[in-house]
DNA sequence: CTCTTAAGGTCTACAAACAGACCTTAAAAA
DNA sequence: TTTTTAAGGTCTGTTTGTAGACCTTAAGAG
């Protein structure tokens, strides 16, 4: 692609409203950011706070309930609820895939890669104490859940989503939140293994460890390899890998 | 805002499309990617690219000829052109910051310096030698452009696209257009002086150095450098700086 | 027990974009 | 000169999403 259309180049598609929200409002109960049985926002707040119409919102909400993610009340003291029990995570299939090629999936995977470690970078420079804190908090989650894979990576989104909180941006967090939704069929593909996951975690511990002490350096450092071990994992398992 | 509703804020937004393409459109033109005279692709080919419909490619296509920016021929060897001769620059007022609150700005630098530091610390690792003597040209070009403010504010967009390219990800071009899309208002309030653009101009030639032999780690260092220092003079400009 | 009220549920009118068929122009080929 | 053809120009129907008024339900206040 010559440089003149690379400005041009895809640059204003951003496709299905309605199917974005759904992906947005799925995504934060998956990833556990509104806890089984919590109430959300009201429809009419959750609208302004997407930045999409009532109507739209609706129409996620019905999807979502539809898939045993939500249940909906009327009346006063009514509102839309995260279920109790969530649906096993369907497995996304190999041909979850087919959509997307070989091309898109190195695409992700350095968006992420510069995302990923500008943040922990900035995070090192700005976190606050109790940021710090809840930082650390989200690691010893993660330890202590190591059989359970699914909530295993539900507080991994969290990490990534706080770690963003910790910048200060709002952008940053948004962009965050918009990777964490992309990356997650992809993650669902790493095998269930215990090894992979001790790893991961002594690379959390090194990352909050240099962001405490307010590395930027290290904490990018550390992000760095964080994220090219995961990548090279996805690589390994992917067709034509 | 809470971790909760951090997915969600502003999630889906994306606005008028067709105010969007005209941007997209525009800055293409301004930037030079095109050059004055130049030939753009057909209005069909433009809708795809840009992933709309031929009706808004028209017009936004429309709304550029008012402004002078395009000519249109019809016919066979018809087509749309860019003008021989730009109309000057309206500089943008100090109102023009009106509707973006400081927050806002805050947002972008940061989000603009998580991008920037991490392509230049890809594209050291990755730029090809035809693509390192390409940005060497767009950094001669800019030392040679010091008394020409526009052209020389073109040549450093072209550049620091130049630079998303040698990443080789469609993505993380695509996203660095996006950028100077959003900075181009701001930089052009930096005052027109040649001391800056020669500061601006050694640390190109840094940054292009590192990239020459492979240095991710200086790369980075440099940009973040030229990144943070174009920073700390737009909030010197701003209000409530 | 009744009333208030905070939610979800429904409906209508409208605007933005799209898809695609078709017309018109004018340069280049025959 | 005539014909072909590659462009822009026009039109119509459809989908998607929005805005906002209004209805219905049911918990909690009195």
């Amino acid at each position: 692609m010559d440089q003149a259309t690379a400005l041009l180049k895809g640059a204003v598609p951003s496709g299905n409203v309605f199917e974005a929200t759904v992906e947005r409002l799925g995504q934060s109960v998956k990833l556990g950011l509104f806890a089984p049985g919590e109430q959300l926002p009201t429809e009419r707040d959750l609208a302004g706070l997407i930045g999409v119409s009532r109507t739209t919102v609706r129409s996620a909400i019905q999807v979502l309930v539809m898939g045993g993610f939500l249940v909906v009340k009327r009346g006063r003291g009514g509102g839309t609820f995260v279920a109790e029990r969530l649906p096993p995570q369907k497995r996304s299939r190999r041909g979850a895939l087919g959509p997307r090629s070989l091309g898109d999936v190195e695409d992700l995977l350095d968006r992420r890669f510069v995302l990923e470690c500008g943040i922990a970078e900035l995070a090192a420079e700005r976190a606050t104490k109790d940021q710090v804190i809840s930082l650390r908090d989200l690691t010893f989650r993660m330890c202590s859940t190591l059989g359970d894979l699914d909530a295993y990576r539900r507080i991994d989104g969290q990490f990534h989503i706080a770690l963003a909180q910790a910048t200060g941006s709002a952008g940053l967090t948004s962009a965050m939140a918009d990777m964490q939704a992309s990356m997650s069929d992809l993650i669902a593909l790493i095998p269930r293994s215990e090894d992979a996951l001790t790893h991961s975690n002594e690379q959390h511990a090194r990352i909050i460890a240099a962001i405490a002490r307010h590395d930027a350096t290290s904490a990018r450092r550390e992000m760095k390899q964080h994220v090219e071990g995961t990548a090279k994992f996805l690589r390994g398992l992917l067709p034509k890998g």
